[in-house]
DNA sequence: CAAGATTGAGAGGTCAATCTTC
DNA sequence: GAAGATTGACCTCTCAATCTTG
């Protein structure tokens, strides 16, 4: 009495070749690229990649401070991380920790001249290491149309200054 | 003797605007889509995404069963996280795990009659919440191209089968 | 009571060390 | 000795609860 009427479920609505050659290709090329990177600047001594994605968000800020929230929100981190990494950076004496004198809730993160070199010398490595592992095989025009594409998918993906919440 | 000669160090050979928003465009839209796709498909309450991840992998391998460091190496894991995501599956009924004849030291993940519904069941949540989050606003042709661009930045990203060491 | 920041608990992930089998 | 799998230690990150200030 061997399968009767044993249909293996089959998958719903599966992807076309190109649905997945694209999802695929974003999934592996994100996973790969983040990850080499991270091992080369770790590598270097210099700062993990957690860490220059916080000291970049505070150098394009104006008085290159930031609220606590206000880091959690353009970096797409839970607020509590970004206590426990601040807190941690400012021990290392990359960033200070100063409050607002016009709301007493609030706390600045402040990038220090120390956190600015540290930043500047982890920017050799993590330029050199994204234009070698996915920019550089690039012509400038595909870098154009890739990031229209990438734009056209998700609005504002490129384009806004500020994150703004999923939904 | 305020700032005799306090240059403060600038970016070493910054990213063209092509560059930057390539390389933004592509972090944030693997963050978006990965934490949406995460919530939804817990908020379902079927599969973690990566638990999606290693089921999808086992249903596409011969037999849907693969050597656990097989597994790792094809979803980029460290072997030490594959064994404890693969004992709670087990636990949960969706994957059982066989020694190999030929090999007693190889452990073989297999996926269960259970993990296949369950896959399945997820993959409509999955494959929905890509198409809207990321290609559902892309042309086939948009798709192609995207794909095509990913391959070119880094060859083997789209269409290696099984992914090679990074060097 | 809402918003900003922090703390404790717990999941997801890596690395180094170990154990078994080739 | 090297490869496959596992364990313990530790880091990153999120969530729920709490504390303080608006």
């Amino acid at each position: 009495m061997a399968n009767t009427s044993s249909q293996e479920p089959t998958e719903p609505d599966a992807f076309t070749s190109a649905e997945f050659a694209a999802w695929r290709g974003l999934l592996r090329l994100h996973s790969m690229v983040t990850r080499e990177l991270e091992r080369r600047l770790v590598a270097d001594g210099v700062l993990s990649l957690g860490d220059y994605s916080i000291l970049i968000t505070l150098v394009g800020a104006p008085g290159r401070r930031l609220a606590m929230s206000e880091l959690a929100r353009r970096r797409l981190l839970h607020p509590s991380r970004v206590t426990r990494v601040v807190a941690r950076l400012e021990r290392e004496g990359l960033v200070s920790r100063e409050s607002d004198d016009s709301d007493a809730r609030s706390v600045q993160a402040v990038l220090t001249a120390k956190g600015l070199e540290r930043l500047r010398a982890a920017q050799v490595t993590h330029h050199g290491a994204v234009r070698e592992l996915y920019l550089g095989r690039l012509t400038e025009a595909d870098r154009q149309t890739l990031s229209d594409l990438l734009e056209k998918a998700m609005p504002g993906v490129v384009s806004a200054d500020v994150w703004p919440p999923y939904e």
